[in-house]
DNA sequence: TTGTTTAATGCCATATATGGCAACATTGAA
DNA sequence: TTCAATGTTGCCATATATGGCATTAAACAA
C-alpha cells in the first residue's frame, strides 16, 4: 500500500479517538473535561476530524483519557 | 506509578529513537536524509534530546525511516 | 413552536515545532 | 598535530497547533 500522505494519517488517527470516545459514551465535551489540564473542545473536533497535526503530548493525553496505551491509541495496522 | 509529565514523555520518546538509530547504524544525518520530504538535521538532534514535543506526522515518518510501526515506535510500556 | 445538546467551523491571538544556518565541542583517523 | 565526522546549541524566520470565543446547524425533547 502507499505512503500514508500527512493528510490522510491525521484523518486516520482523528476516526480513531472518535470511534474510541464513541464507544466509551463520551461527549467531544466529555472527553476534554476528561484530559489533563487544559483541553479546548474545539480542539477535539478539529483532532477528529483529521484537520490538525496533533502534538505527541496531546495524543498522549488522549490515551490516558480514553483509558489505552499511546501506542495503542497509535496502532492503526487495521485501517 | 505517577502520570507521565511532558518533558518526561519527551525524554523517553526521544532517547527511544536514538536507541532504534544506533542500534540500525545510523547517524543523524543518516536518519534525516531516510526520512520522507524534508527533515533538517538539527530537528532530529532536538526530538532525540526531548526538546521539542514532536507532531504526529512527523513521529509516523521517523517511524517509516527506522522502519518499524508508529505503534511500536511509541510503545514505552518498558520505560 | 422553543430550548437543549452536540458537533463543526470561522476568527484571532499566542505558543511552539520546524527549517535553516553558524558556532562549538568531542572523537577518532591520518 | 590537522582534518573530518558527529552531535549539540543558539539564533531567527516561518508554519502551524492550540486556546478561546462566537456562530451555525442538526437532532431531539418538551
Amino acid at each position: 500500500m502507499p505512503r500514508l500522505e500527512k493528510s490522510d494519517l491525521q484523518k486516520i488517527v482523528g476516526a480513531r479517538i472518535q470511534k474510541l470516545r464513541e464507544e466509551r459514551g463520551f461527549t467531544q465535551v466529555d472527553l476534554a473535561g476528561k484530559i489533563e489540564g487544559v483541553f479546548d473542545t474545539t480542539n477535539v473536533s478539529r483532532l477528529e476530524s483529521g484537520r490538525t497535526n496533533p502534538t505527541l503530548y496531546n495524543l498522549h493525553r488522549i490515551a490516558e483519557a480514553l483509558e489505552i496505551s499511546l501506542s495503542e491509541l497509535l496502532d492503526i495496522s487495521e485501517e
